[in-house]
DNA sequence: GCGCATAATTTGACACTGTCAAGATAAAGA
DNA sequence: TCTTTATCTTGACAGTGTCAAATTATGCGC
């Protein structure tokens, strides 16, 4: 009885949907929410069948990063990639876009770039082949908006984009853990930042 | 048998021997690795003695964090409140002590300053009585510096503040979840991150 | 269409976690 | 000394991730 298109054995297609169920509950209850024997009966199904579809728990959290970074990078080329708007204006587009969309997922923002994946090496050859490029393009971006001269110089592209990285990777965890700032004044923060960024405006 | 100085009834001073194992294995293995039965048995003692001290292991791990929270003020009074150095200078070494401080206490900065904490409602009054004067130090010192000229002065001072938090925080977690930057370039990355926030060197 | 190999799924079990209730112990106060 | 009170232990429970063995259903070769 298999309903729709690409898909393996007898119980349809059970690898993505508990994809799409972790997905949902990473969204709403966050990664700590998530357990594989809810996750199991969310899907109606026993709760060590996972294990034929992902070696860990790990593995399961690293493929939905993996479809984070993937939703991510399309996000990120879509309002970085237009050429006819100046840079000045395509970059506080790529700085609203980058913050805006980690404040609409949260949760998933923070499993594709905490530390319990990447500083405990729990990253998957998987997950590194879709993050990797995803790095490489933020530093492509910026190296470009140096190159017509948005930026200082005389500083290495590599430092520039770590650091305006860093503003915004920063910017969007504080907002997100609401540690200090809220969300109803992220554009300010957002034009702030470009403003601080920018030598000359 | 009392040994030391200050201590409440008759097993010796269980509470703070409790937060000294737990900052200890949290320094060690994150506090993810942080069981309250290993911490029992690091402290000699039985499972759930721990109850009759912190309410819950969120609250063992709010006063962790509120220890943390003394600390961090304490080296960062340090570095910013001698005048006798000219402004510049100062945010310099203000910026150097927040990275290399996140660096040196990675996990513990990440419990201080992490989402689960906070986003989850779950800090308690103690650690918000030590915390929020925290945040308030540094609005009042970058304030300061705007007042010198360091800054814009046709931005307003909190959403400046919130700009360069969150590029010290965002350049702290990026070295310590090592995602994309490594620790040996923090000191450029830091020369860095200062270049582009003041306005005119 | 039949039977076998193979993949998918389930059940039982284990070690581990945080937490609580009830009992045991030792200290403090009268 | 006796009572009270705080401290600590033991037993228990529900929940977790994970594995081995058993069960089921699917696809392929005949």
């Amino acid at each position: 009885m298999l309903s729709s298109g690409t898909q393996t054995y007898h119980h349809g297609d059970l690898r993505s949907a508990l994809l799409d169920a972790a997905a949902n509950r990473i969204e709403n209850q966050g990664i700590e929410g998530l357990s594989l024997r809810k996750l199991a009966d969310d899907v109606g199904v026993s709760r060590s069948a996972l294990y034929h579809h992902f070696r860990d728990k790990n593995a399961l959290l690293n493929a939905v990063a993996a479809n984070g970074f993937a939703n991510w990078i399309a996000m990120t080329s879509e309002s970085g990639g237009d050429e006819s708007v100046p840079a000045p204006v395509r970059m506080k587009q790529f700085v609203y876009g980058y913050v805006h969309w980690a404040v609409e997922h949260p949760q998933l923002y923070d499993l594709m770039f905490g530390r319990p994946i990447w500083k405990n090496d729990l990253a998957d050859d998987e997950l590194k082949d879709v993050a990797y490029p995803a790095f490489q393009y933020m530093l492509s971006l910026i190296t470009h908006w140096q190159q017509q001269g948005l930026l200082l110089a005389d500083k290495p592209a590599l430092r520039q984009t770590q650091v305006i990285w860093a503003t915004l990777h920063g910017l969007a965890k504080l907002v997100t853990d609401g540690v200090y700032a809220d969300s109803s004044h992220i554009d300010e923060m957002c034009d702030c930042a470009v403003n601080m960024l920018l030598p000359k405006q």
